[in-house]
RNA sequence: UGGGACGUCGUCCAAUAGGCAGGACACACGGCUCUGGACCGUGGAAUCGGGGUUCGAGUCCCUGCGUCCCAGCCA
C-alpha cells in the first residue's frame, strides 16, 4: 500500500545501531545471501586498549548476532614496529574477553605472495606505477588540501618498465626509499588519500614472521582491503579516521580481480574515556618512560591493566553494550565504567572486612586474654549465594581512622565521644575515652561493649544510626593494598595539553596509585589465593593482584571503590585517607583566544550562484522563475542550479501550471533525490511530476499518499496517476466514512484520550498518525484533526 | 582553508522512512537496610541557531555556526 513495502529498509531495525542496521538490510535483501564475516585487524605493534575492546564486542557480537564468521588478522605490514610478542598478548586479551575467532589466527603477511601478484596486475592494467622521486618530492608533489597535486616524470612510465623496476625492487637490487609503488588515480583529487596512494615501499627489514623473504612491503590503504577480499569478509568496521581511505578501498576493490567478494568498510566513533588518554602511541611513551609499571599497570586503559586490576570481562562486555556505537564523536564519563564494573562484583564477590587505616580501639570491659569467633556472611540478604567464616573478636580491635571524629560534623552516624556504633556483625560499642600522643594525634580509643548485643542487635530493641568495619588487632594479619585511581587528573588531557601548549603526562594524576603496606585484613583471607575477587565491606572491591602475590602473602589493588554518598556529603578534605582524589575541575579552555576563523566554504547555493555565472540560460530562468513565476529566490535558486531540474520543472508545468505547487513539491520533496544536482538520473520526467502535483492538488490524493507515489516513482518509476488507481490510493474526504476510525482510534487509547483532554495536546499528532495509518494515508489529515479535536474537546 | 564526517538531557545511546522526544549512567529528594553498598520510589534535565515546506518537523528543503578526520614510504 504505502511505498514502505518497497522500501530496503524491510528488516525490522528499531533500536539498533546503524551498523546493526546496516547489516539487518543487508540479510534482508540477500546481498551477501545472508552471510555475515567480520574480521578484527589488530596491528602487533602495541597492547589492545578498551576502545579495542568496544571494536571487538561489535565485529565479533554482530558476527554472533548473525550466525556469522570473524577472523583475527594481524595487520603485519610494517616489519620495523611490529612483534611477535604483541601477537601472543593480543590473542589472550581476545579470549579473556570471551571471544573465539573463525579460521585460525591469520596474517596480512600470509598474503605477501598474493598481494604481490594483485599489484602485478595493477601494473599490467596500467593502473600502478613505480615513482622513484624521494621522498621529500613525493610529499611536495603530493600538493595540500587547498591546492592540487602534481605528476612526477615518472608517472607515465611504460608497464614494461614498470614491471621491471617492480620486479628489481622485489628482488633487492635497490636501497630504502629508491622507490615506491603507487596507484594511479589522480594527482589533484580532493581527497588527499586518492592521490596517487603508495602501495608498495621498499624495507630491507627483518619481519617477525616472514624473515628476510621480502624487502618491499605492501601499505596499509593497499593490503587490507584486498585481505579483506582474499577472507571474502563481507562488513569491515573500524574507526572515523579510515572515512577518508575508504575511496582508496573501494577503487582497490573495483580494479584488483577479487573474485566474488564485495567487502565494505563501515566508519563507526573510536571510544574516548575520560580522565585517561587512549591513543597506542601515548600508551607507550607511559610504559617507556616510566609513568607506569608497563603494559599491564593496573592503571593502565589497556585490557592487560584492566584485568591484572581486577575489572571482569563481563564488565568490559556490559560497558559496550551500555555505551552503544554511533558516528558521533565522544568522550565517556569514566561514570560508566566504575558502574558495570560494580554491578558486576557486586554478585560476584564475597564479603570480608579489611582496615586500611588502623586506629586502635580498646573494649575495656572485654576480659584481658580472652577472644570468641562470631560467624559472619559472605553475602549480603539480596545477594543469593551462600557461605561464611569465623571472625575473631577481642579486647584490642582495629577500626577505620576515618570512621572516627572527635568533634563529629552533622549527618555524621559514626562513632564519637560518647556514641554508640555497630561493629559489623559483633557488638554495640560506646566510646568512653580519647587518647593521644604528646603530638595531639589520636592513637587510641577506649571503648565498652553490650554483651548483650553479640550478632548486632539489641535485646531491648535499641537502635544505632552507624555500623563500622573493624579487625581484630591480635588475629588480623597486615597485607599490602594498593589504591588505583584515574591515572590523569583532569578529564581530557589531550585537550589540557593542547590548550595550554604543554605534554600530557604533565597532567597525570600523582595519587593515582597509592600504596598502604599494612592494611590489616581478617584472618579468614589471609591467603587467598592471586586472582580473587573481594569486596572490603565499606571501601570497595579488591583483586589478589596476579603478579605480585605471593603464596600466604596476597597484595590487593582496588578495583573500584564502592558508590559512596557519604563522601559527596562530607568535607572534600579527608578523601585522601580513601586515596579518592578530589575532582579537579578543569581548566577553562574558555579563556585561550580562539581564533576567529572566518569560514569561506562555498554553500550549495554558492555552488548554483557560480553556475548561473557561466551559464546565462540558467541565470535567465532564475530571474524569470523568481519575478514572473513568482518563486520565492530560495525555491528558483535549487531549480536553476542545473539544466535538467530546470527542464524537469518546466515539463512540469506544461502539465500542470501552478509554479508555486510544482516548485514546492520539486524543491522540498524532490530535491534530495537528484544525484549530484541533476536531475536526469530519475526514472521519470516532468510530465509525471506535474500530473502528480496535479493530484494533490485536485484533491484526489492526500499531501501524505503524494509522498508515498513520489517515493514509488523514484524507485521504480511509472505514471502517478496509474499507481493511484493500482493501489487504491484516492483520498477519502468524507467525514462520514472517517469518523469511525477516529471513533475506534480513540476508544482504542482510552488513557492517552484522558491525556488529552486533561491539556496533552501534544497527543493530537499521535491521534492523527493513529487514524492515518489505519487508513493507509489515504484520509485528509485536516479533516482528520478536526475530528479528534470535536471528540476530544 | 579543498574534501570527508558529525551536532538530541551533564554523559552515552534511542526515536519503526514526518505522528506521544525515550532509556541508561550521573544528579537531587524520599523509602528500606547490620555495608552511608545493594534494592525500591519520585523528580529535574535535551533536538546547535535562523528561515521554509507540512494539519504536524529531531527527521524533509535553504542557510548560518560549531566539532572531528585527511597533506607518513604508520595503521
Amino acid at each position: 500500500m504505502s511505498a514502505r513495502k518497497d522500501n530496503p529498509r524491510s528488516a525490522d531495525t528499531a533500536g539498533l545501531d546503524f551498523v546493526r542496521t546496516i547489516v539487518a538490510e543487508d540479510n534482508a535483501k540477500g546481498t551477501y545471501g545472508g552471510r555475515v564475516a567480520t574480521r578484527f585487524p589488530p596491528e602487533p605493534n602495541g597492547f589492545l586498549h578498551v576502545g579495542h575492546a568496544t571494536a571487538i564486542c561489535l565485529s565479533f557480537g554482530i558476527a554472533q548476532e548473525n550466525n556469522g564468521t570473524t577472523n583475527l588478522r594481524f595487520d603485519d605490514t610494517n616489519p620495523t614496529t611490529e612483534d611477535t610478542s604483541y601477537v601472543d598478548a593480543i590473542q589472550k586479551d581476545v579470549r579473556w574477553l570471551g571471544f573465539e575467532w573463525n579460521n585460525g589466527v591469520l596474517y596480512a603477511s600470509d598474503y605477501f605472495d598474493r598481494l604481490y601478484e594483485m599489484a602485478v596486475q595493477l601494473v599490467q592494467d596500467g593502473n600502478a606505477y613505480v615513482d622513484s622521486c624521494s621522498e621529500d618530492e613525493i610529499r611536495e608533489m603530493r600538493g595540500t588540501v587547498t591546492t592540487p597535486g602534481v605528476p612526477s616524470v615518472y608517472r607515465d612510465r611504460s608497464v614494461e618498465d614498470n614491471l621491471d623496476l617492480l620486479e628489481r625492487m622485489k628482488a633487492g637490487e635497490f636501497e630504502d626509499g629508491a622507490h615506491v609503488l603507487r596507484a594511479k588515480i589522480d594527482l589533484a583529487h580532493p581527497n588527499m588519500k586518492m592521490r596517487d596512494p603508495l602501495l608498495y615501499r621498499i624495507r630491507h627489514a627483518h619481519h617477525y614472521r616472514t624473515g628476510d623473504d621480502w624487502c618491499i612491503y605492501p601499505m596499509y590503504d593497499f593490503a587490507h582491503p584486498l585481505s579483506d577480499a582474499i577472507e571474502n569478509i563481507t562488513h569491515s568496521l573500524c574507526t572515523l579516521e579510515f572515512e577518508n581511505n575508504r575511496a582508496v578501498y573501494d577503487w582497490l576493490i573495483d580494479n584488483v580481480d577479487v573474485g566474488e567478494a564485495r567487502p565494505r568498510q563501515y566508519e563507526f566513533a573510536r571510544l574516548n574515556l575520560d580522565y585517561t588518554v587512549m591513543s597506542k602511541r601515548k600508551l607507550l611513551r607511559m610504559v617507556e618512560e616510566g609513568h607506569v609499571d608497563g603494559w599491564d599497570d593496573p592503571r593502565m586503559p589497556t585490557i592487560s591493566g584492566m584485568r591484572r586490576r581486577g575489572i571482569t570481562p563481563e564488565s568490559i562486555r556490559l560497558f559496550c553494550d551500555l555505551i552503544g556505537i554511533a558516528k558521533a564523536d565522544s568522550r565517556v564519563d569514566i561514570g560508566k565504567l566504575e558502574y558495570v564494573i560494580r554491578e558486576d562484583l557486586n554478585q560476584k564477590a564475597p564479603r570480608v572486612m579489611c582496615v586500611l587505616d588502623p586506629l586502635k580501639v580498646v573494649i575495656t570491659n572485654y576480659p584481658e586474654g580472652e577472644s570468641e569467633e562470631l560467624e559472619a556472611p559472605l553475602y549480603p540478604h539480596d545477594i543469593p549465594k551462600e557461605g561464611s567464616r569465623a571472625v575473631p573478636f577481642g579486647r584490642q580491635l582495629y577500626i577505620e581512622r576515618s570512621d572516627f571524629a572527635e568533634d563529629p560534623p552533622k549527618r555524621f552516624f559514626r562513632l564519637a565521644p560518647g556514641r554508640e556504633v555497630r561493629l559489623r556483625y559483633a557488638y554495640f560499642i560506646t566510646c568512653d575515652e580519647v587518647i593521644k600522643d604528646d603530638a595531639g594525634e589520636i592513637v587510641e580509643l577506649r571503648c565498652t561493649y553490650d554483651p548483650d548485643t553479640r550478632g548486632g542487635s539489641a535485646p531491648d530493641g535499641r537502635k544505632v544510626k552507624g555500623t563500622i568495619h573493624w579487625v581484630s588487632a591480635t588475629d588480623s594479619v597486615a597485607v599490602e593494598v594498593r589504591l588505583y585511581d584515574r591515572l590523569f587528573k583532569v578529564a581530557n588531557p589531550d585537550d589540557a595539553a593542547a590548550t595550554s601548549g604543554t605534554d600530557f603526562t604533565g597532567f597525570l594524576n600523582p595519587q593515582s596509585r597509592v600504596t598502604i603496606a599494612e592494611a590489616r585484613l581478617e584472618p579468614a583471607v589471609a591467603d587467598a589465593e592471586p586472582g580473587c575477587h573481594f569486596q572490603f565491606e565499606r571501601l570497595g572491591y579488591f583483586f589478589t593482584d596476579p603478579v605480585d602475590s605471593t603464596a600466604g602473602a596476597p597484595v590487593f589493588n582496588r578495583v573500584v571503590t564502592l558508590r559512596d554518598t557519604w563522601a559527596k556529603i562530607a568535607p572534600a578534605k579527608e578523601k585522601l585517607a580513601t586515596g579518592q582524589a578530589a575532582r579537579t575541575d578543569e581548566p577553562s579552555a574558555g579563556d585561550a583566544p580562539a581564533e576567529q576563523r572566518r569560514r569561506i566554504k562555498r554553500s550549495k547555493s554558492e555552488a548554483r550562484d557560480g553556475i548561473r555565472a557561466t551559464n546565462p540560460e540558467l541565470a535567465q530562468r532564475y530571474e524569470r522563475y523568481r519575478d514572473e513565476l513568482g518563486l520565492s529566490t530560495e525555491e528558483a535558486d535549487v531549480l536553476t542550479g542545473d539544466m535538467s531540474v530546470a527542464g524537469l520543472f518546466e515539463d512540469a508545468l506544461a502539465v500542470h501550471d501552478d509554479a508555486k505547487a510544482v516548485a514546492n513539491w520539486a524543491v522540498n520533496e524532490l530535491s534530495r533525490h537528484f544525484d549530484g544536482g541533476k536531475a536526469d538520473g530519475l526514472q521519470f520526467g516532468g510530465a509525471e511530476l506535474g500530473a502528480l502535483v496535479a493530484l494533490v492538488a485536485s484533491a484526489t490524493i492526500s499531501r501524505k499518499t503524494g509522498k508515498d507515489v513520489l517515493a514509488i516513482m523514484v524507485s521504480e518509476g511509472g505514471d502517478p496517476g496509474a499507481i493511484v488507481v493500482e493501489r487504491g490510493l484516492e483520498q477519502v474526504t468524507d467525514a462520514a466514512a472517517i469518523e469511525p476510525v477516529v471513533e475506534q482510534v480513540i476508544a482504542a487509547n482510552p488513557g492517552k484520550a484522558e491525556e488529552y483532554r486533561a491539556g496533552r495536546t501534544g497527543l493530537a499528532g499521535f491521534f492523527v498518525g493513529q487514524v492515518m495509518r489505519q487508513t493507509g494515508g489515504t484520509a485528509d489529515p485536516e479533516l482528520i484533526q478536526k475530528l479528534v479535536r470535536e471528540k476530544l474537546g
